[in-house]
DNA sequence: GCTGAAAGAAACGCTTCCGTAACGGTCATG
DNA sequence: CATGACCGTTACGGAAGCGTTTCTTTCAGC
């Protein structure tokens, strides 16, 4: 079931998401770290940095350093892949599932502001 | 008419906007800056710097910067108020009205793309 | 006119990000 | 067991962010 915003809504939404979590959390992620976080909580696993990499379209050290800060924020885990020592896993946290979770009430409540 | 929205869809959409301005725009504002940048645009002028920066709850250099930044890409203009000259009044540019019409559709897009 | 307050900018030292490039550890193939 | 490819990290110089503090300009009240 499709969620229709005409542009008002959309922008207003963004604005009113954006300015709250501004005035709330002190921690400041950039969009690119929220992308990251977003993606490896709301897309089955498993995550790589190659794989991240590829899909924000950056580069690995972007990645590698995005998960630096948000592994010392306590929001994300990484640990080595047994089977592929290569390869890091990057796993999902409590504090990032709080996190996330309001974050998605922030939206949930400024989609119910809203109007035409 | 507000819109009501689940956790699930709420972090999607945001997890979908995210990723696709991270991939399509490579000037990578930082969440201040977005909500600077939606705040001048939605909200009836006139706007200060210290107007701003009371209701993101930030410092003036904050501020400042931001504009700096955002005026070099094209995004905003200040001039100085004449009627008291102590004020910088902020404006908004045909670039920046695209740049947000542009993530307006982005939000759009991603919101028909929801399911329950 | 002076004086004190206000608004915004600039300066300071620090931190964090960027992209490019080089680096170690690990796998796979011969 | 070499060799080449692959994965993630680290190093580097540079750009941009931060908070605090200090101007500079302008206004307002006496």
């Amino acid at each position: 079931m499709p969620v229709e915003l005409t542009a008002s809504q959309a922008l207003n939404l963004w604005h009113g998401v954006s300015l709250e979590q501004v005035r709330i959390d002190n921690r400041d992620l950039t969009l690119r770290q929220i992308s990251i976080l977003l993606h490896i909580y709301l897309v089955p696993p498993p995550h790589t940095v190659r794989g991240l990499a590829g899909i924000l379209g950056v580069t690995k050290p972007v990645i590698t350093r995005a998960l630096d800060t948000m592994g010392d924020l306590g929001l994300v885990t990484r640990s080595r892949d047994e089977r592929d020592r290569r390869n890091m896993i990057i796993k999902r946290t409590v504090d990032g599932a709080l996190y996330l979770e309001k974050l998605g009430d922030l939206i949930i409540d400024q989609g119910r502001k809203l109007s035409i």
